[in-house]
DNA sequence: CGAAACTGTTCAACCCATACGCTGTTTCAC
DNA sequence: GTGAAACAGCGTATGGGTTGAACAGTTTCG
């Protein structure tokens, strides 16, 4: 019996090149590898929403519906794009302090590059090739901490929150850069009310305006934070 | 001049319950108490994409467009679903570290009730009153740790990663658990794969299946981790 | 050569957010 | 009072999006 990938996550089989054969017929005028290079194009210059089966078909000069030759789903389309668009993980240095270091600082830098990526609806573990990778180097250089897996797991989520956590902060920051006008009126509107609504240290967080931070120092504290919680963890176990 | 909240961000003055004057007319059919309460009924039921302008409007016997009387735009709409979802946090206790693990606990419990909270896609910082309220409570509960605003702000931040975190693997885990049948198939297609393309460190994390563990064990550690990594930083400062 | 298999296309049905203009109602100002 | 301004709700329409069914053309195997 053949392999019934039919029902597999969406995605999944062909994100790992497994594609069905094609033997008789005309030849497909379109690839899986342009179609998701064009959904990258799309994202990186309109946004994660810009990358839509519609869109793709027009430019590559074919109709919406032949797209479904190729993927099942905009879901599908959608695991393809975020798996090619996320790439493959830098080299890691020795050490896992600096390599937790390297491995966050990598991601923030992808999702400073391509922030639609945020945008990717997560619906469930990493299955895809390059996220994969992603993971795996991680979690070997995590190797040397001694931890069982599972805690190596739960170090990696944790580092992988907090680069998520500070791009998506970045991104949001860098938004409202652009526009220093709403973010003072925003802060008129709401200063009063957090006074007379019982918010006290929110107002004196906003008025002794410490929330002006650079966003590198706050992905250092956070980092930091974290290291030294695994640091103890290390230290404590026999 | 009065104040000009047309530019304001979206659902920002109708949270806080600022909502334009009406001096004649007809009396509004609706309300936007109901239209929201409605929403969250819908999110509760079907999931979050099943919160739309189309079937509030259905439900509440009101075409679609009339929703605009109310609302300026769909986003206006979840932001304020959003708020009134999340609702009050709780009372924390004393002492800033069971202070954390309260508030992050109630914040996994609240994910709980309402899974889809976490589909809903964040624009910027916090604005509305119950969702700064969960800010304030916590920053309230960290002010005792000596640590600077800024910094108080950072570990708040890492702790409500932390959270989200794991309510967003739990749900996706709980959903995984419905159909195991497929998570197979899944081990199957990719184990032979990986094998082959040089993921040692996951080969051996699946095969050893350490990945079935309990998500409450998951979190606490989390939890713990970023806790002593927060003592750390207390204990070196002056 | 013929038939099977596979291609892309057209036609179609949905769902969704949003804009415009109309009608009828309410209420303030005179 | 009464008239007119202001406003609610509706119908219609538009544009964007995903997905399906039926169809016609092309390629290649038997």
């Amino acid at each position: 019996m053949t392999e019934d990938r039919a029902d597999l996550p969406p995605g999944l089989a062909l994100s790992w090149g497994v594609l069905p054969v094609q033997r008789r017929g005309p030849k497909p005028a379109l690839s899986i590898e342009q179609i998701v290079a064009t959904g990258i194009e799309f994202g990186d210059r309109y946004g994660f929403e810009a990358v839509s089966l519609q869109r793709i078909a027009a430019q590559l000069g074919v109709t919406t519906n032949a797209m479904y030759r190729y993927v099942r789903s905009k879901e599908e389309l959608i695991v393809l794009v975020h798996d090619k668009a996320v790439g493959l993980p830098p080299e890691l240095p020795s050490g896992w302090r600096a390599a937790a270091i390297a491995w966050v600082d990598a991601q923030v830098k992808l999702y400073e590059d391509r922030p639609w990526l945020l945008d990717v609806p997560i619906r469930g573990a990493p299955v895809t090739p390059n996220l994969l990778r992603w993971v795996e180097v991680m979690l070997a250089a995590l190797a040397e901490t001694g931890l069982s897996q599972h805690d190596n797991l739960g170090c990696l989520m944790l580092l992988d929150g907090c680069a998520r956590n500070y791009a998506g902060l970045a991104r949001q920051l860098g938004a409202s850069d652009r526009t220093p006008v709403q973010s003072e009126q925003v802060g008129q509107f709401l200063v009063p009310r957090l006074m007379e609504g019982g918010y006290p240290t929110l107002v004196s967080l906003y008025l002794n305006q410490e929330y002006e931070d650079d966003l590198d120092d706050d992905l250092e504290f956070g980092l930091a934070r974290i290291l030294d919680g695994i640091d103890v963890l290390i230290a404590k176990s026999p």
